[in-house]
DNA sequence: AAACATGACGAAAACGTTTACATCTTTTTG
DNA sequence: CAAAAAGATGTAAACGTTTTCGTCATGTTT
């Protein structure tokens, strides 16, 4: 049925061998054959077997990526980088959902292990000693998530969070509000930690409060308890948070930035077309995704065991919910 | 270095045929030895190496779905879905983003096509021609669009748009303003098919704008068209165009839904998040994506020659952008 | 009890590649 | 110009499975 590796030998007059020679190693046939087997592949539409190449050389030419909610556009903004990237390799993305569940990404990884070269993980929740056990079946690279001995892309939050307390003290903020995202997770460890060296070197007042659910419902929970504590400024833990903040200050008749300023975190869609625009900190998403790939490979073609770390800067969005706080 | 079924042919003191037939076709080895190999092979964390059996059965065990874009929730949503499904059924999922350019889909097909069962494709632009080609080169499920001769799963837009007509028309409007998406989307023409039909059944004046890009700037722009036409009610191709409307509502100081009505279509996230919520269609994403993989199954499994389609009912969701029309 | 069907299992071929090795041809070297 | 080196190509083994076929033991029918 399909056309392989034989019939192009035939159509060329040359053994398969010289076949699988002009198409993976052209130096290694005179450019006259190469010529002939090129153009004899090209007539008959012959595209090599994947699946057979891969149980010689070990190399699939498939990698995964494994997120816990592909509804959320953090991570399909990390995928579709690494979907990219990834075709101009020449890999194949495996994509597989955990659906939050720390149990099923292990297995997830395990089941693509036999069909892929490595995988990527964005996975704030799932624990170290599990993601080591994973280390041990095939190649991981983080991502936004550090982790010794793994090669990791990561997207400087703390530097995000830096530049929103700078922002906001220059507006003349002097007490700010922190809403929490889970204790568990890597990226509201980051942010905090950047978070707190920030207001403390501009000695201004930081209240921290949480951990709410990283969700509007969140924000909603979260923004009386915010507002209870007079601050003039309330940065949430991330973007959807925000708008849970948004609409309930809203509902409450409180002004937004007038009487109260208020930030995201991630610069997702909506970020841009809520009412007002949200002041937030855009995450270079596809970047971090696209590093992702480039990591694996690295690591897959160079056997050196180094372990490389890449961090990308965060970037403050200056919109509407950010004001010089009430006289 | 991995374990293969030699080592638990020698583990389980049998030879290789057996523990392939314990695994595969339970029923043609004695229970005992059946028992002896499943021990074995789970003693040393064994996993079939597919590209070896996919080699020798002509079937991968993966499937492709190719969207248009990895950053619209719609795809995501169904992407969710299918990879739900395909994991209950042990299958893994390639996926690929087009970035809506038709001339790389045919080929990310072509590229999947040695390497997966089948493949899902979710794309309103790409044409029939290029369709067909595809078809011919692996197994082909449409979702949400029709195409002679290929399975696929719809979600049925047209009875969503006759109920938005339904509601609008229950609340006393009579002049109805639709937004036109791309002129060449199957969804957009099925939304107009139901929409004609709901307006012309209940005597109501229909009003055609567009196409416009189905975006939040299709949606500013088309806004201001829509407004001049009197209609009391804006009905806008899907919600993200619905929110640029919304938007440049607001800033022209119309009231929502005192002064005009507006409706959205897909029901994503943003649209119970955004203010005032939006009344919208609801699409059976998921849902949708987990039939085409079982149609997908079906269609490798039977080799009968039928085709066949799956129906999906939309809901409206009501929220607070429409109203009776002002007096 | 002989003939035969049945069931359980092993040996080996096959799937489509890559690659180590062997063979043959060409070029370089002394 | 002979010998050696280098270059081009073919042969065959290997990768990890599934599956056809054959063998052998077991049970069943006459």
């Amino acid at each position: 049925m399909a056309v392989t590796i034989r019939d192009v030998a035939r159509e060329a007059q040359v053994s398969v061998a010289t076949v699988s020679r002009a198409l993976s190693s052209p130096d290694l046939v005179r450019p006259a054959t190469r010529e002939r087997v090129l153009t004899a592949a090209a007539q008959l539409g012959y595209q090599p077997n994947r699946a057979a190449r891969g149980l010689i050389t070990g190399r699939t030419g498939n990698m995964g990526i494994v997120v816990p909610d592909l509804n959320n556009p953090f991570f399909t903004g990390v995928l579709k980088g690494v979907q990219a990237r990834a075709r101009q390799a020449d890999y194949a993305v495996f994509v597989a959902d955990s659906d939050e569940d720390r149990a099923t990404e292990e297995q997830l990884v395990r089941a693509m292990a036999k069909q892929v070269d490595g995988v990527i993980v964005c996975s704030p929740g799932i624990d170290d000693t599990q993601l080591y056990e994973a280390a041990g079946i095939t190649s991981l690279v983080m991502l936004n998530r550090r982790l010794r001995g793994v090669p990791a892309a990561l997207m400087n939050s703390a530097s995000g969070m830096r530049q929103v307390v700078d922002h906001l003290v220059a507006l003349g903020h002097r007490k700010l509000v922190y809403l929490n995202g889970p204790r568990t997770s890597w990226s509201n460890r980051e942010r905090r930690r950047g978070l707190r060296l920030a207001t403390q070197q501009h000695g201004v007042e930081l209240i921290e409060l949480g951990p709410f659910p990283p969700r509007y419902e969140g924000g909603l929970q979260a923004c009386d308890l915010a507002l209870a504590t007079k601050s003039t400024a309330i940065m949430a833990y991330n973007d959807i948070m925000a708008l849970g903040v948004l609409a309930r200050l809203r509902d409450r008749g409180i002004g937004v930035p007038g009487d109260v300023s208020v930030t995201g975190f991630d610069d997702l869609m909506f970020a841009e077309l809520c009412s007002p625009p949200l002041t937030t900190v855009a995450m270079p998403l596809a970047t971090a995704g696209s590093l992702a790939v480039d990591l694996l490979l690295d690591g897959l073609n160079s056997d050196s065991a180094e372990v490389r770390h890449v961090d990308l800067d965060t970037q403050l969005i200056v919109r509407a919910t950010t004001s010089p706080p009430p006289a």
